[in-house]
DNA sequence: TGTCGTCTGTATGCTAGCGCACGTAGTTGG
DNA sequence: CCAACTACGTGCGCTAGCATACAGACGACA
């Protein structure tokens, strides 16, 4: 079967760049594949890159207690990993890990340092992704605590939807357990629902969204409320 | 009762400045008295002025479907209040209400953007804190998550004492309930175990700390996690 | 001193999610 | 073609926390 990536060829944060600090950019940058499951960074580690995914998705978790674990951010070709370096600490404060396969811009620590005292206008757009990226840490901590497990799988995969650009993509049921923190039989029986009221399809990791206004519907506002977040800062 | 504060006269993250930056920002700033449960900001409206609490501690709150909240930050003498402004964007993410009364320090959005321009050294502290204020709200979320009302109250309980600079403070169980995300009863249950253990004494709102070692060993790791993660970035 | 409002304690029935264990269906590879 | 592995489905007993309701306790103030 094939993975059907609509792949977008750049990144929406440099795309939003004047053309010189763009292609500048571009200089610095090297072209690499993302592999399914790569681990980029690890919570207390250096940072030695910073990643503009293009066709690719990373989720960052933060670890919790050894084991378990919490999806705190996700990172399509609207945004970027590597992030609080601009913050003047080069640790990382995430587990980075690769949930979507794909193209991806790289870059060394340095370079975007140094790139970033350059360009005001990518400075700016970084400061406000920043902002943008904390209100939905807010909105996720508050999702994951009121909302069932139902709701927060179908905002994920919207999430993940928009991110992948494509309405299929592959992810187990002990990966998303993980992700949302609940235990595998938990997302078992949400993505069944999910799948009876004929919203999605899914078999052996393979999912596909078949209906996207019902899994809006099915989802907590949390989807929308950062959707709105992001257009109202970036858009 | 005396409410006993050993009110700290400054502010950690204005001591820290060389001499002559702290004087000109004191300068700037005027010394207000914040009141209990006062609203300092909404999520989503301007930010009019920034908050540097001395003897004050300040709680940011997410709300969530309209009804119902969950803390995501917790400001005391170490932090600011508005540091959001650095990044570009003048909404504030957060309600921030006053959770300490006490005294604090105020300065308009517009000087301390000046201010920022200024100092090399407060933008240095600030991005500092900003990475540490992210790294605990990530920590805050998988807590809520995965560690039981008790724990979380033990951790909130010890942060607030940091933060009141006293063993003892006011918060009634309905307070609690909507700053943890849960039933008053929840409260009302946790807080009696931990009582009956003698970690506290609670009645009428009005908290005493009795044995802080032993309410780190009730508490989740995430207290700890917080100051390592505080320490190591900012001490 | 009584009354009212605020704060805390307790009871009952309910549900989401947990831990554990085992069963089953595709997939891969010798 | 069989074995081993991976991924998904199900069942059972359990617990934390939920919603609601009500009762007692303390304090302020008339």
């Amino acid at each position: 079967m094939s993975f059907n990536h609509a792949v977008q060829a750049t990144n929406q944060l440099l795309d939003a760049l004047p053309p010189n600090d763009c292609e500048q950019l571009l200089s610095k940058c090297e072209h690499i594949e993302l592999n399914f499951a790569e681990v980029l960074c690890r919570p207390g580690e250096r940072i030695s890159h910073v990643y503009f995914p293009t066709g690719s998705f990373i989720s960052l978790v933060t670890p919790v207690d050894g084991k378990a674990g919490l999806e705190v951010g996700l990172i399509g070709n609207e945004g970027m990993l590597g992030l609080t370096l601009m913050l003047g600490v080069d640790l990382a404060p995430f587990h980075a890990l690769v949930q979507g396969a794909g193209p991806a811009l790289r870059m060394t620590a340095a370079a975007f340092l140094s790139e970033l005292g350059q360009s005001a206008t990518l400075q700016q757009k970084l400061k406000a992704y920043l902002y943008v990226s904390m209100s939905q840490l807010a909105q996720t901590a508050a999702c994951t605590r009121f909302h069932v497990v139902e709701a927060r799988l179908a905002r994920w995969l919207l999430m993940t939807q928009d991110r992948a650009h494509s309405n299929y993509f592959h992810v187990t049921h002990v990966f998303l357990a993980y992700i949302l923190g609940v235990r595998r039989v938990g997302i078992t029986k949400a993505a069944n629902a999910l799948q009876k009221r004929k919203l999605i399809s899914y078999q052996r990791g393979n999912i596909t969204i078949i209906d996207r206004a019902g899994l809006e519907a099915a989802s907590c506002g949390c989807y929308r409320a950062d959707k709105e977040s992001y257009a109202r800062i970036l858009g």
